[in-house]
DNA sequence: GCGAAATATTGCTCTGGCGCAAACTTCGGG
DNA sequence: CCCGAAGTTTGCGCCAGAGCAATATTTCGC
């Protein structure tokens, strides 16, 4: 597989695709082969930079996705501008299955968080998947019972706790999606700045830094520009309960 | 079909339901009437006391609910005991579907808002809905998407959006539901405590009554003990926007 | 290596709305 | 009709956290 050095990314079907990326996934894992080729053949593929946008809310709902590797992070903007993170997505999930749920647009935006590969088909689709491939259907409203369930979460939490235990609590979920064992703690494995951190949470960039400053001042965390450790997760557990 | 007078309401299929009372809601509507004769007589009905419980969060979910009169409040209670609601269902819609996004338990408790009246089924028919009657999964997705994106609104508007504005937008929606038009105004129809609007939108008792008090000064409601009436909506609307 | 842009930190002030407390009103039951 | 329970109103003090502002640090393009 030699190839040119220059690899401006193209946006559809790349070299060709490998079963192997798809068998291991839930909605996919219960398929054969051949049922997993001729899905890949349908599909395009396409690079993101970070920060990049998916799709955006109020979009007619045109195609469906796959999150190959990456994370997306989920938000909608209110009237004045400002921007709420509703979800964040690892790699292996499905994302914009507006269809799923009888809509015709996509309920909110999905931004890149980081460098990021999807897959995506068109939603007309949709039903052939549902209809032909065995598991379709009952993962993915697995994956979209789980997200109701964060969603409920996300509002208790807005509605009953202080910011300093929302902001653990999101360090913390963060911390169990997508943490990364390093050098005297675990890292949240892309980048993430304070105002994302507060988008999230539902505060101020400014507020964020405090905390952070306080933590890292008592060794529960270190952070960097753009990067957070958490050295001490149980002493983080202990104050998102407060 | 005589029977003693004394009718403890009875939890289990009463005298004998009538097709109508499915005909023209939406999971049903595109079935014929053998169907929905087959439905009815799978089904128990039961009448709720208003604050009565029709299942609680955690419960396995051995059953899934249709409401045929009466309003439900969807909470959520916190390890603190502090209770949050989640949604509000009006009449004519389904309710504790776990099973339709993959969960085995509930994932929040269904109080009544007022006296209401359920059918429900045991879980282990819904897969036979969904797959034998026609429009019902399709239907049942639609009302689940509305409340995705119910609740994302209300992320939103916890993250964002001042107690004044929140209250007046929860009203709003309310009058939206289950608005009924009255001398002078437009009346929320079921009875609902300063506490009940506190806990939808994540303030105190006190802050409602206060905003209450504000607003009857100026013109825009009349409020007695757990009735509310909008006098003024569209100052409502501005407000909401703040 | 330099300048600009992005990100982060920190001090100070000000206020929305919570917590607490007390009184008042309405309702329903005996 | 009276009493107690449930619901409501209102005053007052306080503080978490937002807003504002100025400065520091890191990164990146040129």
């Amino acid at each position: 597989m030699t190839r040119a050095m220059t690899e401006q990314p193209t946006r559809k079907t790349l070299p060709r695709l490998d079963e192997s990326l798809l068998t291991h996934l839930p909605p996919f894992s219960r398929l054969e082969k051949r049922q997993i080729r001729t899905i890949l053949d349908q599909a395009s593929s396409r690079r993101h930079e970070a920060g990049g946008t998916v799709f955006n809310e109020g979009d007619p709902a045109e195609r469906f996705y796959m999150l190959l590797d990456g994370y997306v992070r989920v938000v909608r903007i209110t009237p004045t501008g400002e921007q709420v993170t509703a979800l964040h997505i690892p790699a292996g999930q499905l994302l914009g299955i507006a269809r799923a749920i009888g809509r015709e647009t996509y309920p909110a935006t999905a931004m890149t968080a980081t460098e990021s590969i999807v897959l995506s088909w068109p939603t007309s689709l949709w039903d052939t998947f549902v209809a032909e491939y065995d598991g379709f259907a009952t993962e993915t409203y697995k994956t979209l019972g789980h997200r109701v369930g964060e969603m409920n979460t996300r509002i208790v939490e807005l509605a009953t706790q202080q910011v300093e235990q929302r902001v653990a609590n999101a360090i913390l979920r963060l911390i169990n999606q997508t943490g990364r064992k390093v050098e005297g703690g675990i890292e949240i494995d892309f980048p993430i700045t304070r105002q994302d951190l507060s988008e999230l949470t539902a505060t101020t960039l400014h507020t964020v830094s405090r905390l952070l400053s306080g933590w890292e001042k008592r060794g529960l965390v270190e952070s960097k520009r753009k990067r957070i450790k958490v050295c001490d997760p149980h002493a983080l557990v202990v104050l998102s309960q407060g």
